[in-house]
RNA sequence: GGUUCCGUAGCUCAGUUGGAUAGAGCAACAGCCUUCUAAGCUGUGGGUCGCGCGUUCGAAUCGCGCCGGAAUCACCA
């Protein structure tokens, strides 16, 4: 079915020729939903056509609505008010696209659902991929808040190139060497006593945290001590001289020689720590199609550059070190290898780039990282494109700003980090007493499912509140607010989708199985009902968007707007007792199909989507 | 100092390729539960869209210049 807007566009191109004898091309025509105040369902502006048209701006609207309606039968009447053109579209044009639209979305579904095994099948062969790298945790700590809206983000992002029917592969890269865990090794042999998690009862992230924060404890008396017996030096020299630090590195060049018992205690707490790891993931409802290890992928990086200054491309100074000069960009020169050889951060991603290029054939390399990083990802696609990578433009750095706290930014030092695991806690037990204060609790005797729903509530909470924000911008999180359920939230939306799936249940329908009912036979539609079919009828459109501008943030606007308006629908309109069998069989199924796009912006969130709350 | 990002109601945030009187939520106040779920709905108050100039029929949106904030500019990752 051709869309009304497209009719309009090309009628309005042929009448601008027939009325003006001027051809102008589709970008000039702006058409827009009517605001509420005047009457009417969409809006063409017409300034555009006025200087051409030789007319005051109401006599040219009016004109052209004289012409649209004579050539167009959906439009059923127009007004014009200064340069915009209002136009009345008939409902029986609402009710068919309304139709054709659900119909044809539920089928689709119907046929994802019960070819998504095979899907997966072929997915693994095709031809290119979408490869989105997120979470990129280090080894030595647990993860925090600023995780979670990494971890949120890219799931999500890949959720919503998934919904277009792209190929989507997600990684992780996992910082699991270096001089962090060697501290936190180095700690829990001196001062663990043999402590694991099965004898504690801490989750393994948190304990090899734990032995992290008293390196840096004992570290900090060591270094107090020797500026207090060596006045006057430097802070940087005291701590390199600490001999905790000066084991720590000799640790580290032990791992990298390959020493058995450094590594056999290497293995043993990573182990720890990517159980605590999986735990949260899990939790959070996150997954990775694939892990890398930057131990198993840190050399791979040197042999580019080996084979970049071979070709002249890099230089080399006098003191061995190898660098990209990058100064014709307008920015620096970029170290790339040290003088002893050894890889750095750079070097490494020049390294897994290429690797997954390769590996998926990728169409687009996506970073989920923090923008203090933003020039990291300027170089290094620099770097790669002088390198001679032509696949260097696939990347694209998914930059998204800060989360603050009331008190300011996050700091370990300070103990102000929000921890993924307590927040997670806190926000299910906050869920919990919620929802018993409301007296809901009676719906759901079972135990197990209740705790279900409070973890799929609080989830909601947190992961919109942090979703529907615009990824660019630094956003602030206030523990105490953010745990509201009322308003802009994931629980309203939930609740929303909660009690179409009750209508739906007491209207004894199937809520997959589309209900259908007879156009013909339908009164003129209210203005809410047709704001609501506007409304459900963007969805692709706010899809594509969500996607091309890596922004889950759109969908959380969309779908709140959607549950929003469907409130306004809901609260004094029929549904169940309307007497007229056609009626309610159409407000059903506008009920239903609310529903439906609800669940699958939901889903695009990750946020799951209950019968019942 | 260079580069990048941000600045919209008391607070947290939307605002589509430039369009009509800039919108939500929270907080405040006033209503609505014998009705399909009140985690809801309706209403009231609240704005120099950081400031100025420019482009345009029209600017929160585009350009330039200021002001304020953040990040970054490592032989850390």
């Amino acid at each position: 079915m051709i869309s009304i807007e497209k009719k309009i566009e090309d009628t309005v191109i042929k009448g601008v020729k027939e009325l003006y004898q001027v051809e102008i091309n589709s970008s000039a025509i702006q058409l827009q939903k009517t605001n509420k105040e005047f009457e009417g369902d969409v809006t063409l502006v017409v300034f555009p056509f006025v200087k051409f048209a030789r007319k005051a701006p109401a006599q040219t609207a009016l004109q052209m609505g004289e012409y649209l309606k004579a050539k167009l039968p959906e439009i059923t009447a127009f007004n014009a008010v200064n340069g915009f053109l209002n136009l009345q579209i008939s409902s029986t044009y609402w009710l068919e696209r309304f139709n054709d639209f659900r119909l044809e979305a539920q089928s689709k579904e119907n046929s994802v659902s019960s070819t998504a095994s095979s899907a997966t099948a072929t997915a693994a062969t095709a031809a290119s991929a979408y490869v989105i790298e997120y979470s990129s945790p280090n080894t030595n700590k647990p993860l925090h808040l600023g995780h979670i809206r990494n971890n949120l983000l890219g799931w999500s992002v890949a959720e919503i190139w998934k919904a277009t029917g792209k190929s989507v592969k997600k990684v992780n890269l996992v910082n699991d060497r270096g001089i962090h865990i060697c501290k936190s090794m180095l700690a829990w042999l001196r001062y663990g006593q043999g402590e694991t998690p099965q004898c504690s009862g801490l989750k393994g992230d948190h304990l090899v945290g734990k032995y992290y924060v008293i390196f840096s404890q004992q570290l900090a008396k060591e270094v107090a001590e020797i500026m207090a017996s060596h006045p006057g030096i430097e802070k940087e020299v005291a701590e390199r001289q600490a001999p905790l630090m000066q084991e720590a590195q000799q640790m580290l060049r032990k791992w990298e020689d390959g020493d058995e018992q450094v590594l056999e205690l290497w293995k043993t707490m990573n182990t720890w720590v990517y159980a605590g790891f999986s735990e949260t993931y899990q939790k959070l409802g996150i997954d990775f199609d694939k892990i890398y290890y930057e131990s198993q992928t840190y050399l791979l990086g040197k042999s580019m550059v080996e084979k970049g200054l071979k070709d002249g491309l890099l230089i080399k100074k006098e003191d061995g070190s190898v660098w990209a000069d990058l100064r014709e960009d307008g920015l620096d020169e970029k170290l790339l290898l040290r003088k002893d050889g050894t890889s750095v951060y750079m070097t490494q991603d020049l390294g897994t780039a290429q690797l997954r290029y390769q590996e998926f054939n990728a169409e687009k390399l996506i970073y989920v990282v923090g923008n203090e990083q933003n020039y990291h990802f300027d170089v290094l696609k620099r770097v790669l494109k002088k390198l001679g990578y032509d696949w260097s433009s696939k990347i694209e750095h998914l930059s998204y700003g800060m989360v603050e706290l009331p008190e300011g930014k996050m700091k370990s030092r300070e103990g102000t980090v929000v921890d993924a695991d307590d927040l997670i806690e806190k926000m299910t037990q906050t869920a919990k007493e919620t929802t018993e204060e409301l007296g809901k609790a009676p719906l759901l005797e079972n135990k197990e499912e209740a705790n279900r729903l409070y973890h799929t509530i609080a989830m909601g909470a947190l992961k919109y509140f942090i979703l529907k924000v615009d990824p660019s911008k630094n956003m602030l999180f206030n523990p105490k607010e953010s745990i509201d359920f009322n308003g802009n939230t994931g629980p309203f939306i939930q609740y929303t989708h909660a009690r179409i799936r009750s209508l739906l249940r007491k209207s004894e329908k199937q809520p997959d199985s589309p209900i259908l009912f007879n156009i013909q036979d339908l009164p003129k539609l209210s203005a809410k009902e047709i704001s609501l079919i506007q409304n459900l009828l963007t969805y692709t459109s706010v899809l594509q968007q969500a996607a091309k501008t890596f922004s889950p943030a759109i969908i959380a606007n969309y779908i709140f707007d959607t549950a929003k308006e469907f409130n306004g629908f809901y609260q004094d309109t029929p549904v169940l007792k309307e007497e007229h069998e056609n009626t309610r069989l159409f407000r059903l199924a506008l009920s239903q199909f609310t529903g439906t796009i609800l669940k699958q912006g939901l889903h695009l969130l990750g946020i799951e989507a209950p019968e019942r709350m």
